[in-house]
DNA sequence: ATGGTAGTAAAACTA
């Protein structure tokens, strides 16, 4: 395994936000971005405005222009798989690539609409296949980092006011449940290693609350989720602000973590 | 905040 700088980042529209991605990374240099919520089909993600800063991109997306998910690598990926190897495929919210001698997983959790809805039950499926998927394509795997827009807050400090939220679908028990399963295969919340038990950390903040940054409701849904391996060798991982100072921004924050040396 | 709005699309639908 070598050093590896990841980062996670839902954009809401790879096409709409490409002003915000190409500077950061060309700021950051990470060697793995993982996107979420590209919106766009295959025929026309912006390839040229990675290759021009000297990026790979891999990208997976659908015709209906929803969801999408893609990887900024630095160094050409050794092995990339589209979606779970059983049908359905979830194309569009799963992908994985083997890249610095390790394994990431990039994925976007759909987010369920509400208790009662069959959208929610889809929702609980995806983990349960995503822990098959991992358990037996990577078991013995332990350079492995998950990442991405899991749609679950963990624990009560990941959100504003937990008590109102008990029967929201990134916050049920019964959710937080089908994602800590996925967990248990031997994940450590990398966000969690640096900053334990420290509430009021959001990786999302609604647009349609008002003034939500600036009232600090938000919500930490996205995660960088490493085996013990990767945790023991890790250097930090941080919320990264500075790209959503923009105004009325409907994007997530940048999640980054740093691997090796 | 059972509202709010951004994004993809071309009327709703998702988040």
């Amino acid at each position: 395994m070598k050093n590896c700088k990841c980062a996670t980042y839902n954009v809401n529209s790879i096409r709409s936000r490409l002003h915000i991605v190409i500077p950061w990374l060309k700021e950051n240099k990470p060697d793995v971005l993982c996107l979420q919520e590209t919106k766009v089909d295959n025929e026309n993600f912006p390839v040229a405005a990675f290759q021009n800063i000297g990026y790979h991109i891999i990208f997976s997306g659908s015709k209906d222009g929803r969801n999408g998910v893609a990887m900024a690598l630095r160094r050409e990926p050794r092995e990339v798989l589209v979606g779970f190897p059983d049908k359905p495929k979830e194309e569009d919210r799963l992908l994985t690539a083997q890249i610095n001698g390790m394994t990431v997983i990039n994925t976007y959790v759909p987010q369920g609409y509400s208790l009662d809805d069959y959208r929610y039950q889809y929702k609980l499926q995806f983990f349960h296949r995503l822990k098959e998927y991992i358990e037996n394509a990577y078991s013995q795997e332990k350079n492995i980092l998950w990442c991405g827009d899991m749609n679950v807050a963990p624990l009560d400090i990941d959100v504003t006011n937990p008590e109102k939220k008990k029967r929201h679908v990134c916050f049920h028990t019964e959710v937080k449940k089908a994602f800590h399963n996925v967990a248990s295969l031997g994940f450590v919340d990398l966000f969690r290693k640096y900053y334990p038990n420290e509430p009021g950390k959001y990786t999302f903040f609604d647009y349609r609350v008002k003034d939500a940054v600036e009232r600090k409701i938000g919500w930490r849904i996205d995660h960088i989720m490493v085996s013990q391996f990767l945790a023991a060798r890790s250097q930090a991982c941080y919320i990264d602000m500075k790209p959503r100072v923009t105004h009325k921004p409907s994007d997530h924050t940048v999640l980054v973590g740093e691997i090796g040396h």
